[in-house]
DNA sequence: CAATCATTGCGTTGTTATGACACAATATAA
DNA sequence: TTATATTGTGTCATAACAACGCAATGATTG
């Protein structure tokens, strides 16, 4: 066993009064996504000394709405405003806690945490997935106790708890509401090509689209400005940049893609 | 003020020893839906003396998964078995609870609940959808305390607390599904005919299809058995009856109607 | 500096799905 | 027996979709 680290105040204060403040029984957890060099990542980190990796999380305040709190996670580990958010799944099987994991996680510190502690119960978790621009995240300038890191989704090993099956079922929500929502305002930089985007979505499908009819199908909602500006500095030919239209997203975003059924 | 009524055991258990075993701040609730004489009716209860409609709701026991308290909400209030149930949203505002309920439905009985009684906290609630054979349920064979009722779904008045909300929730998800979920199974008896299929989709959707069109598309999904019987009884030509055909119909259930994007 | 090559923009064709409508068959009621 | 509303089945024009061709372009290479 390594020897004890010294605690940090914020989590000696979450243990002993954390059910002052937090709502017992209930977390949150985030699958934040981001598209980096043609892979889907999720933003994972390392909790204390363990080597399992686990989904950010936190809980939610006592006088506080759960997308507050959901928000609050995305801002302490992203830094990054205006994040597509969206609550899809609770999980709530009666062995989904593990309570040794808090337990290793104080034992760090030198703290054997009471029995009887909040932490120690049961949690159910209510999942959400965010969107969110790859290159506007700077890990290095986020201030972590834990170890923080991009990971293809492709490639996941098991990760703490049931947090594998967490981010399978974002990613099976994700797949559906790109039948009928606007997806990529989010993902992608604010100027994009449509090579570019045709690739955001073969990695969220995992499977190859055929280069025209997506261009067609994509153009044929209506929710993309072509610039003049083309994409220099790729080999081969320069691709057009397109934005997406803000209003038309945000009307696709409400009514969806097709409308009527 | 009504004189008190003898307060059942079970209601003096819940207030006193409710925090021993329930998840505190966490309630299920369940938006029941049938379907019966062209309408969508949801299954709603009017709380003890109040005139306010509610949906049937509950507790998540310590040590039970929380689609199993889902479950239990419905058994309880319809008795019927091999429900399609679903949760699809948690709501979790921090003003959603609404102390008042609790207190007025005990003073009935005589009795005032302790300022920091459990059941007096916020609660967040997760939403559960039900589908369900409207011709299975016997309302009179249910015994509860509480006044139970069809309604209809486009004529609510106002429901307690957020309910309203949750109720339209569930039906623009239940609208979402229709596109992509075969819907019906749960909601028509057993043997049905493509108009009362129909009658469905439209009383869902809210709007008129045609005829030839809808039959032509539901039987290209693949999922129906046609019958040699005809309905016999309705004024006019006798339709055909139909079957879902199971195996088909839990495959559509698990990859979709379309399955590729 | 011209040829090569991968990639992009734009277009065509055949097939399938969809929306709108016509007509014959049939069960009940007058 | 006839009238009427409803159901079963079919047609046709159009839109959507999948599969594919070809010219344009920008970097690379000999």
């Amino acid at each position: 066993m390594a020897k004890s680290i010294p605690i940090p105040g914020n989590k000696k204060l979450l243990l002993e009064k954390g059910d002052k403040t937090y709502l017992p029984g209930i977390s949150v957890d985030c699958v934040i996504l981001g598209f980096h060099e043609n892979e889907l990542k999720v933003l994972l980190l390392q909790v204390g000394q363990s080597n399992q990796w686990a989904l950010p999380g936190g809980f939610i305040k006592k006088n506080e709405p759960i997308e507050n709190a959901a928000y609050r996670v995305l801002q302490e580990r992203t830094g990054v405003q205006n994040i597509f958010l969206q609550q899809f799944n609770v999980f709530g099987a009666i062995d989904r806690s593990d309570p040794s994991i808090h337990l290793n996680r104080y034992l760090e510190y030198g703290i054997k945490i009471p029995k009887d502690n909040w932490l120690l119960q049961r949690f159910i978790t209510i999942g959400f997935y965010a969107l969110i621009d790859f290159s506007e995240v700077n890990l290095k300038d986020i201030i972590s106790e834990d170890n923080v890191e991009w990971m293809d989704i492709n490639k996941l090993s098991s990760l703490m708890m049931d947090h594998s099956e967490i981010v399978q079922k974002a990613l099976d929500t994700l797949r559906t509401q790109l039948a009928y929502l606007p997806i990529g305002k989010n993902l992608l930089p604010k100027k994009f090509t449509m090579p570019e985007l045709q690739k955001l979505y073969e990695t969220i499908l995992n499977e190859k689209l055929d280069r025209r009819n997506f261009q067609r199908k994509l153009l044929s909602f209506g929710i993309l400005n072509r610039l003049t500006e083309t994409k220099q500095g790729g080999a081969h030919k320069a691709a057009y940049l397109y934005t997406f239209n803000e209003k038309k997203y945000q009307k696709a975003l409400k009514v969806g893609l097709y409308g009527s059924w």
